[in-house]
DNA sequence: CTATTGACGACAT
DNA sequence: CATGTCGCCAATA
């Protein structure tokens, strides 16, 4: 039953990003670079869009490279929120002590 | 095959 | 620091 339903690519990414451990953040960038497509950072926000397990895998530890909140598919609303809860502080849309917490 | 789209990034202004 | 423009990549029609 178990029948891959995602691209090579959207794998590799969602292998990467279950190594990210809570209270850190990743990038969009990072990852790209991490599947070996160091410019391929939209086309892992797309991935994560698309990307069937929503709350099951840390998809909402993923911002962007300057530190801004980026997107989520059930609203950044709750990406903030989750963070938060996580213990990453955020103002203004932006990850506070962004540099400290990012994980690569 | 081409065109369009989008949870992005870097740089210019 | 805010906004605009261009480049980049994968998925989809």
């Amino acid at each position: 039953m178990s029948e891959i339903c995602l691209t090579d690519f959207e794998k590799k990414v969602l292998a990467e990003l279950r190594k990210v451990p809570l209270g850190k953040v990743t990038t969009y960038k990072i990852l790209a670079e991490k599947v070996k497509k160091p410019r391929a950072a939209r086309a892992v926000g797309n991935a994560l869009n698309r990307n069937p397990f929503a709350p099951q895998i840390p998809c909402h530890r993923v911002v962007k490279s300057n530190g801004g909140i980026g997107g989520y598919a059930k609203g950044i609303k709750v990406k903030i929120s989750l963070l938060k809860k996580e213990g990453v502080e955020v103002k203004n849309n932006k990850i506070v002590n962004f540099k400290k917490i990012i994980y690569k």
